[in-house]
DNA sequence: CTTAAATTCAATCTTTAGATTTAGAACTTA
DNA sequence: TAAGTTCTAAATCTAAAGATTGAATTTAAG
């Protein structure tokens, strides 16, 4: 599945401060004829001048490097807001590495232990714009990102047990949540259409179920619970 | 890589609403030495019943189901907190469903158009503990992931360019520290030792600073803006 | 059919909250 | 030294918030 013949080379650049590494894979990519490395860097900052100038399609990216580390590198280069794509390589399958370099936005992740025809497939399929974790750093990835996640629940919530949220009912949802928008009582009763000591009832059943004095206390305590998770799940 | 033939094979349910569908997986299962189908399930509740008794090693779950979808059942089935895995099954590759799959702490994804090798090939990488996700469908997780990273990023801050809390004096975050936390104007003067005039005349000018018109708008803002992200930060 | 829970509303009352104006003291900077 | 900012504070006032009691209607559950 290669791209065919009479298309361009994709461009790419190494960043490695290992200067025998760096030219062990450039000569590697420059056997390719697909792609051509046109230029190395040995540090981030002279890599990111780089990255300005030539625009590459790709670039190949040591996460364990001096002074400023690849993965702070990662971040920059993508707020540049470029097409270049990222893939990391470091010599290590560390789960956390692995998970912040794909949070942050690189393509593909390889270890300098792969063999060559890992790094060229790699390449191949980010070109196609698609994302290469070898099943092995996927597996891995997965570990720290469902543990995060895991955490992140057991943060939030405690989720049944002790959520005093639970107790509401749905209309009381429903004011709770015009409440977390920073609305007043005049307000709420305009858009449910109901009458305002009708929503001060409500609110004050509410008080007494989270066991909370006032309205900004009840706000917190439903945004630490979760409440207002919906707005931001819907990111997509 | 199979399990030695000493070991007891790893019983798995299986949970889909098609018959068929479950049949044939059934029998395509118990060709397998190193596992068994101990049971299907047409629909949700009687799954978790089922996982409840038995316990199995493996859940294989649909997740197109109708009443109780295949995600909320996952959930449920992780807050029992069994060593059973799960595998989810779904005839569409579709990125958010994969997303959310994973997230909530699915053991692998496949899709059912795939060929009976990779089932089997899933069922023996997450018995040994491993992720199993096809490279097709972690390139779509990832795209996922991602595009959601991105968005919380714009989300949580527009991180220098208009956050209103930079004008806010340092005695002025103080206060507004506290209302983050509920208290009221009595309790933060009493905690910062001044009196309660003119902990209104903090809180009102940082009321004209944020462009809020009441505390629960002004912490509503802060939050928003990353101001709590001390807390919230630590979660790993 | 009866009980219980949920939703609605009124009236009354007390307490905070919030707006506005004015101003002194401390500290910084031009 | 003068001007500006920050922090402090008081006085006054209006508007909102919150507590409490009591009650009618609807709906679900037993």
């Amino acid at each position: 599945m290669r791209r065919a013949d009479f298309k361009r080379k994709s461009r790419v650049i190494v960043v490695d401060d290992n200067y025998d590494h760096a030219s062990g894979i450039r000569e590697l990519i420059n056997l390719e004829q697909d792609y051509e490395v046109i230029a190395n860097a040995g540090n981030v900052n002279v890599a990111i001048s780089l990255i300005k100038k030539y625009q590459p399609d790709i670039v190949l990216m040591d996460i364990n490097m001096p002074e400023i580390d690849g993965i702070t590198a990662i971040s920059e280069i993508e707020k540049l807001g470029l097409k270049t794509k990222i893939i990391a390589l470091t010599g290590y399958d560390d789960a956390d590495l692995i998970y912040r370099a794909m949070k942050i936005g690189a393509k593909g992740y390889i270890l300098k232990t792969m063999a060559s025809a890992q790094l060229i497939r790699a390449l191949d399929e980010v070109t196609m714009g698609k994302i290469y974790l070898p099943s092995v750093l996927c597996s891995k990835f997965f570990e720290y990102f469902q543990a995060a996640q895991r955490n992140e629940k057991a943060y939030n919530a405690a989720d049944d047990e002790e959520n005093l949220l639970n107790y509401l009912t749905n209309r009381e949802e429903e004011v709770l949540g015009l409440l977390t928008e920073g609305i007043t009582y005049k307000g709420v009763a305009q858009q449910l259409f109901i009458s305002e000591t009708t929503v001060k009832t409500h609110v004050n059943n509410i008080f007494q179920k989270l066991q909370v004095n006032d309205r900004t206390q009840a706000v917190l305590y439903a945004i630490n619970k979760g409440f207002g998770a919906r707005k931001k799940a819907k990111i997509a």
